[in-house]
DNA sequence: GGCACTGATGCGCACATGCGCATGCGACCG
DNA sequence: CGGTCGCATGCGCATGTGCGCATCAGTGCC
């Protein structure tokens, strides 16, 4: 088991929250203090505090002091990427699953052409 | 809070296990018995086999019996280059923190040609 | 039919995590 | 200098997770 490895699942672990995620979302449209990315999130602010510090620590996240305020932003968009990756994964899933469980209607055909995987 | 970035996070903590990934890994050579893939990620084949059914859960992976053995294979590869993109960052996050430690030394500059990334 | 092999499952424990809550700490304002 | 705002931290509880261990279930061979 590669050292790498751990480091990637302590990553992964630290993106495996909605709230999280969010936050990273929110925090994808340009830096941001803690207390708009808590109305963003839809939590409290000790909360978003508190993930903050978590993604400090995976260093997915930095923090700089701007006024009274302090500025979080992205230290790695392409670790944003990968998750955009993982997102359009999951949106093909939906798809596939809608087209199984009402193929009868088809609304949306989305013309499938089967499973094809290029690489 | 986007409903799949609920789905998103679930996909992701199932990711973020050093024993799932490098089970994951073992994968993307190929289909494999669970013997195997107990031998390969160094764990017990319970464990394995449990670690299996969340993945199979999450639908990471798909199984089906061969013979006596139970062949699990990946259900979508594009997860993992999503995994491969953080591998990536990671790794560039390693040389940076490298350079930064002992920059005057440079003992074993080995040549590393770049971040070199697999399929 | 009995047996060996391969994988799955149930159980219990130790540990980590997320949350609300209250509070501490630093920075601007009047 | 006191007040207020913005953020961080500590605490305690409920919950979830991973692991070892023993055991059960399905399959093929003799």
């Amino acid at each position: 088991m590669d050292e790498i490895t751990t480091m990637q699942a302590e990553v992964l672990r630290t993106l495996a929250s909605p709230r999280r995620l969010a936050i990273l979302h929110s925090l994808a449209n340009g830096p941001c203090g803690v207390g708009q990315l808590a109305v963003a999130a839809g939590a409290s602010q000790p909360n978003v505090s508190q993930h903050l510090a978590v993604l400090r620590a995976a260093g997915l996240v930095e923090a700089e002091r701007d006024g009274r305020e302090v500025r979080y932003r992205l230290s790695d968009p392409d670790v944003m990427v990968a998750c955009g990756i993982m997102r359009t994964v999951l949106e093909r899933r939906l798809t596939r699953l809608a087209a199984l469980s009402n193929p009868t209607s088809t609304p949306t055909p989305a013309p499938q052409p089967m499973t094809e995987l290029p690489a």
